[in-house]
DNA sequence: ACCTGAACACCGTTCAAGT
DNA sequence: ACCTGAACACCGTTCAAGT
């Protein structure tokens, strides 16, 4: 209460876990992971960069936080009334969704293994459905993995998910690069030097993103089911 | 000439852009991608941390020369006469195994885009294959990429990829806080406890992580070809 | 041509100290 | 309880200088 009216007095709200998660997720946004570093979180937070660490044990402990904090944007309703490979395209579908409001976060989604309420609450929804699907246990684990890692990475790999303007001109000089290789020699590369070097559909590339990660996880379900 | 003697003289072999690359390379083998800074490099050979600027642009330009020598241990050869779906199951398998001897460097494969010699072929060889199997240029391309980032994160999500012993420690823990959750909750997650935080069988592993690859490319195949 | 020395602008983190 | 100051051991990189 009292620190409610002093933070309204000064205009600064106090730290918070979820503050300086925010405060991270919104750098990253903005300027890429490699800019989430301690020193420049705190700047951003007018506040010393040791303070911190009285809110986390370390930056592993922060990064945690920002994984859990998207998982828990995650929409984790299926209709259990759906067969189990539309209630995982439902389910992969709203994973996408949020993974893609924040791309430069995507790489830490697939490394670490988050143990909140919610990322728990998403992963138990996902191997159910490929348990009822007709995985093992065993099986089911490494397909709800390679689900994961193949989200992220259609987001982090898509063509111009790099931020700013150097991205266009890396874009432009790779295609230039590809479209000027000896055609005898690497004429699949040649002809594939637009799609190699930008990203001409988003909708289309994740839309067949998706299809092709189900595809494999259907055709591997009528093999062992 | 003179250089060679006066090498087996010392018993110092005179930095060459190769020679740094394979230490970087073992480095990242018995110490992780961590270790590897330009510092360390520097100092495992004897030198001084701004001689390795003399061959390397800088570490960017270090870390693609270390994506274009794993690239050129891979076997690039298919045999024509193969059905494509056999074809590409050769070509990925040589991939699999040669990231499989060089595990912590496999997110560099999925990040960097390689230019060289060796990495032209084998990215040209795959396209060419999934173009043969009826793929347009546009999809070629992002089934190409799919393949390549499930590879590499099938190798380095593997349970147990972590070096050192603080590694199993991790697992052991991971295992029991997963058998530790509340049951009627999370059923599916306790009764995967063991398979999420180990890995007991890493040829399965890979066989399996294969298979689903293979068959998401095969199904989409016979969708649109 | 190839390497060194000194310096700069960054990191994450610890530990004692302030309020 | 929450934050600061000073310090430590690291980074990558530039630039002038040595041989």
């Amino acid at each position: 209460m009292e620190r409610r009216e002093r933070m309204a007095d000064t205009g600064k709200t106090s730290l918070t876990p979820r503050t300086v998660i925010e405060a991270a997720l919104s750098l990253a946004d903005s300027e890429g992971l490699g800019a989430v570093t301690i020193r420049r979180l705190a700047t951003d937070l007018g506040v010393t960069p040791m303070a911190l660490y009285w809110h986390f044990r370390n930056k592993d402990d922060l990064l945690d936080g920002m994984v859990d904090r998207i998982f828990e944007k995650i929409d984790p309703t299926v209709r259990t009334s759906d067969p189990w490979p539309e209630q995982l395209r439902t389910l992969l579908g709203s994973m996408l969704d949020v993974l893609r409001s924040h791309p430069s976060t995507a790489p830490l989604l697939s490394t670490r293994s988050a143990t909140s309420e919610s990322s728990l609450r998403i992963t138990e929804t996902l191997l159910d459905i490929l348990r009822r699907g007709g995985f093992s246990p065993t099986e089911a684990t490494q397909v709800a993995r390679h689900a994961l890692s193949t989200l992220t990475n259609l987001v982090s790999a898509m063509p111009g998910s790099a931020l700013g303007e150097e991205s266009e001109d890396a874009q432009r000089r790779a295609r230039v690069f590809l479209e000027s290789l000896p055609p005898e020699r690497y004429p699949r590369l040649v002809e594939a030097a637009v799609p190699l070097s930008e990203c001409e559909d988003p909708e289309g590339y994740f839309a067949f993103g998706l299809d092709l990660l189900l595809a494999g996880i259907e055709a591997t379900a009528r093999r062992t089911g």
